[in-house]
DNA sequence: ATGTCGATTCCCT
DNA sequence: GGGAATCGACATA
């Protein structure tokens, strides 16, 4: 969920990929860095950095000091989708399926969509809530059936089965 | 100080 | 499916 002055957007997480600590693939495989200092946090806690003109957001999944974490890929908006497609800035390509689907399907799209900036570094997604401009974590409406392949766009570790989709969902990236 | 390289996106063929 | 854009973090010197 994220509230910001413009209104609140919820989403569904559709699509993420897993980056444990001992992985090569993983920014924190080679230890801690200015960069990658978030990542070493505890469970829940936001890691964001940029890629070229990109945002992406992680959640950190290990306990302090383990440097894990999972990428968020792609989101089903479930509300607030104007204000989502204001943010990406696209006219009005905002509904369900296909025409939403290109609102929040990628690592950057979604950053974009929930406005979140690289000042959400740190940030505890499962903390007490603010009162505005805050980004949080919530529980999942019900069990899914997940479908396991390998990740995009990465180039050490390209056979690992650690992405995950929602099966059947039409909002993942690809 | 300088060079390399993306956990991406967009546009083109 | 392929390549360019583009810039900060990181490694090397």
């Amino acid at each position: 969920m994220r509230t910001l002055e413009g209104g609140t957007i919820r989403a569904r997480i559709v699509e993420t990929e897993a980056y444990p600590h001992d992985d090569p693939a993983c920014h924190a495989f080679s230890g801690r860095t200015e960069r990658n200092h978030t990542m070493f946090e505890k469970a829940g806690t936001a890691y964001v950095y940029r890629i070229h003109r990109s945002v992406c957001l992680n959640v950190v999944t290990g306990p302090a000091g383990r440097g894990e974490a999972v990428l968020l890929r792609a989101l089903e908006i479930t509300q607030g989708i104007e204000l989502a497609a204001e943010l990406r800035r696209l006219a009005s390509v905002a509904k369900l399926p296909p025409e939403g689907r290109q609102l929040a399907n990628g690592p950057g799209k979604l950053c974009q969509a929930m406005g979140i900036d690289p000042a959400f570094d740190g940030h505890d997604l499962l903390g007490v809530p603010k009162r505005d401009n805050e980004l949080r974590l919530e529980p999942a409406d019900g069990p899914v059936r997940i479908d396991t392949s390998v990740r995009i766009g990465i180039s050490r570790a390209v056979s690992a089965p650690l992405r995950f989709t929602i099966a059947g969902n039409s909002y993942v990236s690809r």
